[in-house]
DNA sequence: ATTGACATACGAAGAGTATCGTAGTAATTT
DNA sequence: AAATTACTACGATACTCTTCGTATGTCAAT
């Protein structure tokens, strides 16, 4: 059906986040690890959960009696156009100033480091 | 006065980008180069630079006529607050999982991918 | 002085976002 | 059976974002 799906606004980032972490999950569990971090109401969860998956962001499982919500596409996925559009409208596609902006952003651990290191390797032998 | 800038929207980021690369700048300047890639009305762009002054995202001089305007933060910085708000909003601050994100969200030529390289030795190097 | 070109100021409309309360319904407990 | 609990559905509200039209001011040229 829906091939493009609208680019998620910050609540629904924070709701797809939660269900990338949890996997398949009910509005009562998001709400409760939601509510964790930030004071909110069961209906706000569960009214933008209903409106994710109107527009096809999450797909959700009717057959008990609390709904199923699980994300419609793989995180990667989703990873990978958001970061493209960021990319482009922030950055004006250039890779090397996000790379500095997130770095500079925080602390980097070493380990880090070395993970974005393998990452470019990995990346360099898939284009000669 | 203000120290904590919002963060910038979508059309104000446009006209922050425009900014950046053309230096200060009257409103028919920004307008003129938005109008040469989509369709859009002067007034459109002058309402925006307002609201921004406002905001305090631009500062402008009314010394002439047609006042300047011009970022109120270096792009730096700016491009520093949004990966740093984006990594931690979409990717839980894994800067790995960013950079595959770009990486794969387009053809990344060898250049960048040596500059990238570049830029973590350098990091690396501050990083002991 | 009138006109025309070029500015800014600002109100308002339309769309989208986020939040919550209320109503209704089904299951569970007493 | 009645009361309580646990859900979903959905309307309404307040806010923000974006866009544009209209009003108004200023300067320069005729």
């Amino acid at each position: 059906m829906l091939e493009n799906l609208p680019r998620p606004t910050d609540a629904e980032l924070e709701l797809l986040t939660v269900l990338w972490s949890r996997g398949p999950s009910t509005v009562r569990d998001v709400h409760e690890t939601i509510a964790r971090r930030r004071p909110t109401q069961y209906t706000t969860v569960l009214k933008q959960m209903q409106i994710m998956a109107a527009k096809g962001l999450v797909s959700r499982d009717e057959k008990l009696r609390a709904h199923v919500y699980e994300t419609a596409r793989p995180r990667e996925w989703t990873e990978r156009q958001l970061a493209g559009d960021f990319l482009q409208r922030a950055f004006e596609g250039s890779a090397s100033r996000l790379m500095v902006g997130a770095l500079s952003a925080r602390k980097t651990s070493k380990k880090e480091l070395a993970e974005l290191r393998r990452l470019l390797d990995e990346y360099e032998r898939g284009t000669p």
